[in-house]
DNA sequence: CTTGACATTCTACCCAATGTAGAATATCAT
DNA sequence: ATGATATTCTACATTGGGTAGAATGTCAAG
């Protein structure tokens, strides 16, 4: 996967490594890929007025990002999401998690433990046992 | 702390919450706080060749966000930075967290054991103990 | 073959964040 | 009052993204 993601937006609700058009039009080709441009546009519509034209501008730079494939079919160009969405949201978990670990490991650490404590207490059981695997995993010496 | 951060940039060595020059300057009021306009221009001179100017106009922007302190002195202006980087730190290591839980919960949590595994394996003992720690700080039920 | 409906690409504008710095103005000690 | 600073204003550049019209390409129906 390419190096698309150059910055990660902090929003209301969430972080984005889209901006929301882009996130639109993603959301239309995880949905239903192999879309022609005209297809794709009339999908946005639903979520958003915008003109054929940007949506095609977007898709382009979108294909030029490495996210979206473009190719010839019977009807004009196709196009489609080159990575399923967990994928991609793999890819984006792991080069900010990367980037906040390498700001600060321990602040990253303890930050991380509390948030998930607040949103969902539950979740602690889950990162405890991943993290006893890993361990178990890696040094058999243990 | 104010909302001064509006995106997480994702360069080659780790992110970043603030632009190249931003973080010269905070680095410098973190190192020695307490400075006029020159004198931090005096710093920054030793990473970066920069008008003067531009240095004031960036620790402008700065204490529009909130980072940074500017109080009349007897000689003029002295900046100093409103927290200290722990803080920083610590309030962009959240933000960012928080977006990428909201983006994907279960992602990012793999990906977060995932990374620390790869980069520096010993300290899941400590995010071990820490989820445990915070386990029992929370439900005594268990 | 020409015309009209599309598809595709080009070009261009807007905005925000950041880097950059000169111009203008204020202040103050000599 | 004059020259050195300090401070503020203004402006330009770049990048990422949103927006869309203009120009051009394509093709099938008349």
């Amino acid at each position: 996967m390419k190096s698309f993601l150059k910055s990660f937006r902090i929003g209301k609700s969430g972080g984005e490594a889209l901006g929301p058009l882009e996130g639109v039009i993603m959301e239309v080709l995880w949905k239903k890929g192999g879309l022609t441009g005209r297809e794709v546009y009339k999908e946005v519509l639903r979520a958003k007025k915008v003109a054929y034209t940007t949506v095609l501008t977007v898709l382009e730079r979108l294909v030029n990002k490495g996210l979206v494939k473009k190719e010839k079919g019977e009807e004009g160009y196709i196009f489609s999401a080159l990575y399923s969405k967990g994928e991609f949201e793999g890819f984006v978990a792991r080069e900010v998690l990367k980037g906040v670990l390498e700001l600060s490991q321990s602040t990253a650490i303890v930050n991380f433990v509390d948030l998930l404590a607040e949103e969902d207490p539950k979740e602690l059981e889950r990162l405890k046992r991943l993290v006893e695997e890993k361990s178990r995993e890696l040094g058999k010496k243990d």
